[in-house]
DNA sequence: TCGAAAGCAAGAGCAGTGCTCTCGTTTCTG
DNA sequence: CAGAAACGAGAGCACTGCTCTTGCTTTCGA
């Protein structure tokens, strides 16, 4: 299916990539707004037209970034999940693990979370192409609860009625074997924990919170209890 | 002290205003990202070069609508407070109005929202000019919470031993009145808040969640309990 | 009161941007 | 092997932020 036919296409494959490297670099150094077309064929030593063969647009380059960001992101989420052969810790532990995987690549990565999790640059509405990884790091949340749910049951937030049909509604799209309960206030989880993580990136904690890895595993502990998983301990902040 | 000396300084005043009028509302048909100073003279029957008396730079254009914003979503924050006359209503559904006000005006503004809100366009350090306007929001939830806690008490958020230097330092800068596990349990509650906020303006919940203003007074309802604010039943979502 | 000083709008101009079009050249393919 | 498709280079267009100079007007102090 992916073979490469010639020299062609090898050829492309590499530009392309050479882009998207040259593209991402400057991205890391200036941030979306200074990324420039005429910069990045400058620095490859093709003319700005020729790039134009590769990526029809500077919207569809910084596409291009998005999609591979959240893959990253979502790479990491994956790789703070307990590998097989791994004696895996109790589930609130995992759940810190994996937010915690999140915010390490967002710290190490700012300009590219802010490309992915700040302001939509590009059009408005994002293009189809980013919705698959951009759900990674959410199916990956989701796979670890009902995991835990599956394993040793889970406290089932308590829904009201008007919320009900809502929240079936989207248990029958993420995950059906969940109750509708764990999966609004997983949602609800997920939506804060990246509000956690923007804050601390887009310098709204500056000169105001100074241990902000204790803060944020307080605060993630504390959402994995709110979306049902069991603590052990009744109440507290673990590490 | 702001007496108006003459009609060069009351033209100046009216001058900058209508620049910053006619950028918000290009701001809002497009985004930051497409403000242009030579469009705005454009708009306002100048030449490019004339508005560079008003401001030095688009960035401190852009830096004046930022500290606008913070003040507009600070006002209806303020403004979803019980008003000298009103029989205020319980705690907790204070909490909730305010959330909601800044919701509100978050839907109705996206574009400034995504200004102060998302990824930091300017620079990358905000100006000293915007810190105050920024805190607005934040000030209005730590008085309601002192204010529950002065006149009801609350349920006090624990603390582990690492984290207790921290939320006191913390205690001592916004609220020296609150408990420390209050004012760190806030103040994560402030960032997850916006993370709510965040999702929805910036279209992650599109296709997946439909009934966004349920699902969030339920999400902001937790959140009011997880700083300690006393909600009357035990559990469940209000509104 | 009157002249210097400061504030102002206008225009030309510079360097940079995204993007399009054309024109030879190279590579693939029927 | 010839036609087609892909490619790089270059010129060019419309636009941007920003600077500098040139006159005009308002303000203010001696």
């Amino acid at each position: 299916m992916s073979t490469i036919r010639g020299a062609r296409e090898r050829a492309r494959i590499e530009v392309t990539a050479a882009i998207k490297d040259e593209a991402r670099k400057q991205l890391a150094a200036e941030g979306a707004a200074k990324l420039s077309l005429r910069a990045v064929a400058r620095e490859l030593g093709m003319v700005s037209s020729a790039l134009y063969r590769y990526f029809p647009s500077r919207d569809d380059l910084l596409t291009a970034l998005i999609v591979d960001s959240y893959d990253a992101v979502g790479e990491a989420a994956e790789a703070a999940l307990p590998k097989a052969g791994d004696t895996p810790g109790p589930y609130p532990a995992r759940w810190v693990a994996v937010a915690c995987a999140v915010r390490d690549w967002a710290l190490a990565h700012p300009h590219e979370y802010a490309l992915i999790y700040g302001s939509p640059v590009p059009g408005y509405t994002a293009p189809q192409d980013t919705v698959g990884p951009a759900s990674r790091v959410g199916l990956v949340l989701i796979g670890l609860v009902r995991e835990a749910y599956l394993a040793e049951g889970l406290a089932v937030p308590p829904l009201t009625a008007e919320l009900r049909p809502e929240a079936e509604r989207m248990a029958a799209d993420l995950a059906d074997d969940l109750p509708p309960g764990v999966v609004v206030a997983l949602v609800g989880a997920w939506a804060q924990l990246f509000g956690l993580i923007s804050f601390e990136i887009f310098g709204q904690f500056d000169r105001l919170v100074e241990a902000r890895e204790l803060l944020f595993r307080r605060a993630v502990h504390e959402l994995g209890r709110s979306t049902g998983l069991l603590d052990g301990r009744s109440a507290g902040a673990g590490r």
